[in-house]
DNA sequence: TTGATATAGTTCAAAAAGTGAACTAAAAAA
DNA sequence: TTTTTTAGTTCACTTTTTGAACTATATCAA
C-alpha cells in the first residue's frame, strides 16, 4: 500500500513520502492533529471507504505515528498522535500556506495556523540555523550530495 | 488521477493534496527543483512507468507547476518549474527535515538545504508573522475555523 | 548523407489498489 | 432488555499502476 519504488531512493524526502505519500495518510494526520481521535470521526470527516481507513490507521500505528489507546472510562479505543506525528505539523503548515496562496478558497481561509498562547498568526519561514536569521525562500537551495547508486 | 474525494473538503491542505497528493507528483517536483528538466531524467531518477510519467508531467503542466519549453538551440522540449512549483520548496524542506529526524539514512544525509549565497544550513521554523519572532513548533496550533458543510 | 543511437513518448495486458455497499459483532445508551 | 452506535470486515466492481514492447522524431558519428 504505502511502500513504493522510491523507498529505495536514498533521500529523506523519498523516505518521508514512502511513509506518507499516498492519497489519504496525510489527510488522516491532518485530522489527528486537529483533534480527531476515533474511526467514525476520520471516516465522516474524509469520506474514505471504511476498509481503506482500517488499512491506513493500521499503517499509521505500525509506523509509529498514531497509538491505539484505550479511552479512559471505556472499553473503546482511540487513535492518538505521537511526537512523530506532531512533528508533521510543519509539513501541513507548508501545505496550508501553499494552498492559500495558489488555490485560495473563495470563502476565505478555513484553517488557521496560530501561536497557541498568544493567538498570533504563525508561518514557517526559512532561517539560517546558526545565526537564527530569516532569509528569503528564493535564496534557499535543495542540493543532492551523492548520486543514487542502485 | 489526482482528483480526489477530498478535493471537496474546504481546507487549503486538502486542496494542496488534491493537486500534489498522489504517489509521484511530489517526487517529480523534487527532481524539478533539483534541476531535472527532461523526460528521461525524471524516468531514470524515479523509475516510474513511462506512461504514468507522461500523465503526471501533463498534470503538472496543466496545474501550472511546470512549463514545457523549447530548449535553446534544439527542437526538443524541457520541463521547467514555475514560481508555483518553486513555492513548494518549503514543503519539500519540511519533508526532508522530518525524514532526517524520523527515518534517518544510515549513510548520512543525502540532501542538504542551504542558503544559496553563503552555503549555510537553513531550516524552516515557525515565526510569529508580525513580530518576526521564532516560536517553538510545540506552541503552534492548526485550527479549523468553520465546519465542512457538504 | 546514411546508419546508429538517444529521446520522448504511446499502447496494451496483467496486477494492484481503491470504492461502495452490505454485513457483523461488540459496546453504549435508552 | 432492546435499540443504536461504533468499529470494523467482506466482497464484487472499477480505477490505477506497472512493466514491457513498440513507434516516431531528433541528434550524433562516420
Amino acid at each position: 500500500m504505502t511502500t513504493r519504488s522510491y523507498e529505495q531512493i536514498p533521500c529523506p524526502i523519498a523516505r518521508s513520502l514512502s511513509v506518507l505519500g499516498d492519497q489519504w495518510t496525510l489527510m488522516i494526520v491532518r485530522d489527528a492533529l486537529m483533534g480527531v481521535r476515533r474511526f467514525e470521526g476520520f471516516q465522516k470527516s474524509l469520506c474514505l471507504s471504511r476498509n481503506l481507513l482500517t488499512q491506513r490507521l493500521r499503517h499509521l500505528v505500525d509506523e509509529g505515528l498514531l497509538t491505539k489507546e484505550k479511552m479512559e472510562g471505556s472499553r473503546r479505543y482511540e487513535y492518538c498522535p505521537t511526537q512523530k506525528c506532531q512533528d508533521l505539523l510543519g509539513v501541513l503548515v507548508m501545505f496550508s500556506e501553499w494552498g492559500e496562496q495558489w488555490c485560495p478558497d473563495p470563502d476565505g481561509p478555513l484553517v488557521e495556523i496560530r501561536h497557541a498562547d498568544s493567538g498570533q498568526a504563525v508561518g514557517m519561514r526559512p532561517l539560517l540555523l546558526d545565526e537564527r536569521r530569516e532569509v528569503s525562500p528564493a535564496e534557499v537551495e535543495l542540493i543532492q550530495l551523492r548520486e543514487n547508486d542502485d
